[in-house]
DNA sequence: AAAGTATGTAACCTATCGGTAACAAGCAAG
DNA sequence: CTTGCTTGTTACCGATAGGTTACATACTTT
């Protein structure tokens, strides 16, 4: 394009690996497949972003990708409503964002110092969630976070498996019928251990 | 190799694409890899196994993939133990095998007959057991299938993590320490479930 | 108007990928 | 011995990857 705009070519480029991002994931961003969709010259990648790592930090820089979604606001009330909800936030986040499913996909086949920086926000996050939830209800940190474990390492796992592969253990996890009943266990868990 | 022995050629391709498989994963198992790796000039791959494709299905033929390990007799005395002893023969058996991992990493990028067998088998394997304990406890399969999938979901995730990252949640999932903190969890959750 | 800088493209380079053709050498059967 | 099949290697092919060089065009500054 001749646009000459530099603002304008730079979103373009971050526009087209959005795309790239959500329809084949992290690993097919390159110079090539970024210059195509975007219809810029891959000299303009490299002069712009400096190199793809780049290009990628600023990405997930702009996506701000560390657990964003605002979690309902601490209920000190009641403990179990406000840990499923939290659990329910985090299962419609990855549900509904193909790039986030990708990046969580990502990040098991790649480390980078990107990567890593996401991580430690998400484990800060989870770690203040947690944290108060043991305050809450007066279990031990282990049992919390052995528990949030369980359901927030199944989640992403269950919903990247859910593009290629549609049951598990006979739930239907590429339909709503299948989470509900995850979820149902989830909420039946905390009734029955927090 | 000027052996001119068929058998032992095709066992050293095969050999090749295991060692590929435990270092580099699924994905790195491309023609040339396994030439160089095996030594055998990579006419031969297609010669004797036609394609990387049906190579890498003679590869998981071969090493039975498919939930394989011999899992504790049903003891029909003790719901909650036989749970626990089978979650904990899973969780091993992902730990100990970095060729495993890699193929459970694989399956969430990929998607081919191969692995759809694969899959299914396990499926098979998988309700086979959460029946039996369906029977025993007395539990509906809705609750035990999703008690089921939180432990053999949040598993693989967490063991292929634990290649590119040491702590999630506060557990050190690459050390001991951290794994038994989770089999606490799960040993609670069924002593308070089931 | 002239010089310098920012924006853009086309063309090229090297490396590597999957895949094949052509050829060399061993071995078995007539 | 010679014919024919099997096992093996070398060398090549086209496609595509990341990355760079050289050049054209516009805008800004003096």
């Amino acid at each position: 394009m001749t646009t000459r705009d530099r603002n304008q070519t730079e979103q373009r480029i971050l526009d087209a690996v959005g795309k790239i991002v959500e329809t084949e994931g992290f690993e097919a961003v390159g110079v090539n497949a970024v210059a195509n969709v975007s219809g810029v010259s891959k000299v303009l990648i490299y002069r712009y972003f400096g190199s793809i790592e780049q290009l990628l930090a600023k990405y997930l820089e702009d996506n701000d990708f560390w657990l964003n979604t605002e979690f309902p606001a601490l209920q000190h009330n009641n403990v179990k409503d406000f840990a499923k909800a939290v659990f329910r936030a985090y299962i419609d986040m990855l549900r509904k964002s193909p790039a986030l499913r990708k990046l969580y996909r990502w990040e098991l086949t790649t480390n980078n110092p990107s990567i890593e920086k996401l991580r430690q926000r998400r484990e800060e996050t989870a770690m203040g969630i947690i944290n108060a939830v043991c305050q809450m209800s007066g279990e031990s940190l282990e049992r919390v976070a052995g528990i949030s474990t369980l359901v927030t390492a199944s989640v992403p796992y269950l919903c990247i498996l859910s593009e290629n592969c549609g049951v598990y253990n006979s739930l239907e996890i590429t339909s709503d019928s299948g989470w509900n009943k995850l979820l149902e266990t989830i909420d039946f868990m905390f009734d029955k251990i927090l």
